[in-house]
DNA sequence: AGACAATTAAATGTCTGACAAATGAAAATC
DNA sequence: GATTTTCATTTGTCAGACATTTAATTGTCT
């Protein structure tokens, strides 16, 4: 494993992309350690804190993970569901507020994703998800509910609706689609009769996955999300209104 | 902006996260320059090193990025579409390879979410994207071919298709569903009755894809799905003889 | 012999100080 | 006015040192 010195990117970044090649590439296998930071110095002919900030690239993806003290060192880290969730979920948020993605193409990808999952979801949800479905409908129906909060049970709803198919490269995919649309929708102040309409649709998928009808799930996701992008237009046009310039929607 | 220097988490890991937080929040936008090095160290009360580990970490993962020499610094950067892409792919990737992911589940996740895309890619696919699906369709049928060589156009041909629905958000979050496959795929070997099938099969998705039949080129994904899943099952079922312990697909 | 405490070696975490290299602005020169 | 030179700023890299953590080892007592 060598670096080129000569080549104008950061020692740093070419020995944290040749370490993570062999991880990918299977070179280095789960939870084998590395050589010594001071090894590591030696072996690229580089100082220890250049190869330490190639490790901590490393830490950020969670490529590696690292323990101090006597036979402490870098390891190599078995990704969980969860780390790759959380990764995907930055990602997926950054992505959507940075490119002036429109609410409706966001919207269009997430409901259409969570479409797929219908039919499994219907199919081979358990008692467990569905409850889940229930609660969050419920809670969703109170009065004293914070947006935040209307979102976040929103969130929690369509998780346990993927969820429910039993897929978790599935959940996965979806927790970025799913997940990264909560700063979007947090931008919405939902009405009491808002409120009511989703908890209505709610309650209808619910309804359709306890008989377990894919189709009618389907259908009534489309609806939702016709809603969705219907509500969203009209506070965006609101707010172009009350400003007269810079809609923070496109 | 302040750390906790009795965390027991490391400071630089901790600086990290105070950063990413202020620019996921918005506190800190995008192209805007961060302080110096050192008066981060100063702010931080910690040393250079510390902070630089910190950014490493943040450049990691695109966050930000690095410009030496005067009016240089560290920006925030603006996450581009192909950067998520690679961070996707990556950690897709690894999360198959290291989780024991079942063939079929990572198979039946994929191409759940891809039908998801039928609809819409019939509906407004360029002639651009029809052309490249047909190119590719060719490209398969070609008998000196290798193995590596089809399946990396497979990719290309499944990827013409979900870039057909036009919406960068369902091909970014599509990117990792469809390219993380790929090693699983390389790992069967096609012979030229498989292969022609395969072709038959993309050949009628452009068809429908041309004629905008949006269930057709559903339909024809669940065929094709259903065949991978016979192909390599075969193909494990095989090797296991073969050899009589050790199977690597799970 | 077995349980508990002290020691120790190995490794990461952090700091200090320094120099090299890049880079754009400002000053100097033509 | 255009070009070149100088220069201050900032990141990239290095060397060496010390602090802290941790688990194996050793020592001690019952």
């Amino acid at each position: 494993m060598k670096i080129d010195p000569n080549n104008p990117a950061d020692l740093s970044a070419q020995i944290a992309a040749a370490i993570r090649d062999a991880i990918i590439a299977g070179r280095l296998i789960v939870d084998e350690r590395l050589p010594s930071e001071a090894e590591l110095a030696e072996n690229f002919e580089v100082s220890r804190p250049t190869v330490r900030e190639a490790l901590k690239r490393l830490a950020a993806q969670s490529l590696i993970r690292t323990q101090r003290g006597a036979f402490g060192g870098a390891f190599v880290n078995r990704l969980s569901f969860e780390d790759a969730y959380n990764q995907h979920i930055t990602t997926s948020t950054l992505l959507l507020g940075m490119n002036g993605v429109s609410f409706d193409t966001a919207c269009e990808a997430r409901f259409a994703l969570e479409r797929a999952c219908a039919a499994l979801s219907a199919e081979r949800r358990s008692a467990d998800h569905l409850a889940t479905m229930r609660a969050e409908a419920l809670r969703q129906a109170q009065p004293g509910l914070s947006d935040e909060a209307f979102c976040a049970s929103d969130v929690a709803f369509h998780r346990a609706l993927v969820d429910g198919a039993g897929n978790p490269v599935m959940s996965y995919q979806l927790a970025g689609a799913v997940e990264a649309m909560q700063p979007l929708m947090n931008m919405i102040t939902f009405t009491a009769r808002n409120r009511a309409e989703i908890v209505r649709l709610h309650s209808g998928i619910a309804d359709a996955a306890e008989a377990r009808d894919g189709d009618a799930v389907a259908h009534i996701l489309t609806e939702l999300e016709a809603y969705t992008k219907t509500l969203a237009q009209s506070v965006f046009a609101a707010r172009a209104q009350a400003s007269g310039t810079g809609s923070t929607a496109r």
